[in-house]
DNA sequence: TATGTTTATATGTTTGTACATAATAATCCG
DNA sequence: CGGATTATTATGTACAAACATATAAACATA
């Protein structure tokens, strides 16, 4: 990856200085909260002008990623893992777009037999099995969710791939799938003995529980997942406008 | 609704522009597909610079509320169905379009010291006081969620209110005041003694919590709400999709 | 008629400049 | 010493100007 920008390369300035800053924001140095070198300072530094920098930056904290304070400086946004509505992505993009590396501490792959709900929501037969994965995911410190994802067999998940690659890079590059359409519901559960073994909790513990159906362009269901994250670990965030 | 832009408004240009940009989306004319006039002449006609006005019109692109074309021109961009779902309603209207009667069981209003928090998200003084509401509200089979709000002065509340309506009816139709936009992070907490004993729960259990950061069209802050649920009876779905 | 070629149009990119404002650090003074 | 005042710093807002490039329509040519 280039750390520096060409005013050769055809690429748009403000587009290259916004892929800069990406790596910057995953560069520990900044991830760990160090202000970044103020807008003036770094645009001479990079040889653009302040505008398309500011341009640039403007689209990260717009995303989420950056937060300013006027006199103050820029910085890394807050790593609270949070998961935004808008231009959703994989989990673990949305991870490593904030400079988190995810660390699977777990994974379980398994053909099972749909339960009635996954049935009525793949809407296949109910003899017929399906690809169940497991997850336990987390930061280096530990874990922090449970994952289980059931896939419908439209896929063509065979069970033999390689899931510590992102999930949806797999589905698109490789069974030409494309997750479109997400409808979530979340709420807040207890953890059960096991949950609370595999996320290093106390029975009891809060958890906030996420259902998650997806579906790819046409419409037809392709995913159907639960995660149970740690509620001292995850925030989501939704931001809505009405007209 | 002031339809041009006024220089001597305090509010930011490129603010007032979106703005004007949003009332015109609304315009039959233009949400029926007619291309919107040419930056260059829209800006001479705003009587601001055509910068100003790009930078309003990108924040709408970026929203998807818009469409650019190089060559061709700017357009409201086709409704698509994640649009309308993002329109959020008030929770009166929630549970009555689920057909859900909602019950107050308690009712409090008091003027008290806003925490730096809140100071801070209003941006006024923490000497002044503000307008909390609290209200214990649910079926009548029995409460299931507590809501602290707290109000910017600037609404201009009195505390006599009759809190009994739809509140975005009485923001509405009494303070001219309408909630535009809203910014949530919903996440898992226990019960304590306090919120065990309001929704009839024992302490510990799992609760569903919602902060809700509201402001009007001016992007300016009207609105702190809190939200406890109870786990077992609100669930929070989002939709969302790429292209 | 079919196919290039030009041209007008509208957005896209980039720079330079100026002043405003919020937050913090430094300084001064009673 | 403590409170008020004054820099300093960094982002926020706004403007003007130029050139690049994609698109579509008008035009010309084979």
């Amino acid at each position: 990856m280039n750390l520096s920008i060409d005013h050769k390369n055809p690429l748009p300035l403000h587009i290259q200085a916004e892929n800069l800053l990406r790596n910057m924001i995953r560069d520990p140095q900044y991830a760990g909260g160090k202000f970044f070198p103020n807008e003036v300072q770094l645009a001479k530094q990079l040889a653009i002008s302040r505008s398309t920098l500011r341009h640039a930056i403007n689209k990260l904290v717009y995303e989420g990623l950056l937060v300013r304070k006027k006199g103050v400086g820029t910085k890394v946004a807050e790593a609270t893992i949070s998961s935004k509505s808008k231009n959703w992505q994989s989990f673990t993009q949305e991870m490593t777009a904030r400079g988190i590396v995810i660390k699977n501490f777990e994974l379980h792959v398994t053909w099972v037999l749909p339960d009635e709900n996954i049935a009525n929501f793949f809407e296949i037969e109910p003899t017929k099995k399906i690809l169940k994965l497991e997850r336990l995911r987390g930061k280096a410190e530990g874990p922090f969710v449970y994952f289980i994802s059931y896939f419908h067999p439209r896929v063509g998940l065979t069970g033999e791939e390689d899931f510590k690659r992102p999930l949806y890079d797999i589905l698109e590059k490789d069974y030409m799938t494309i997750a479109t359409l997400s409808k979530e519901e979340i709420s807040a559960k207890s953890a059960d003995k096991f949950l609370a073994s595999k996320l290093e909790l106390e029975s009891g513990s809060p958890i906030l529980f996420r259902k998650r159906f997806v579906y790819d362009q046409g419409e037809r269901p392709i995913e159907y997942n639960l995660g149970y994250y740690r509620a001292d670990s995850f925030v989501y965030t939704v931001e809505s406008r009405r007209e």
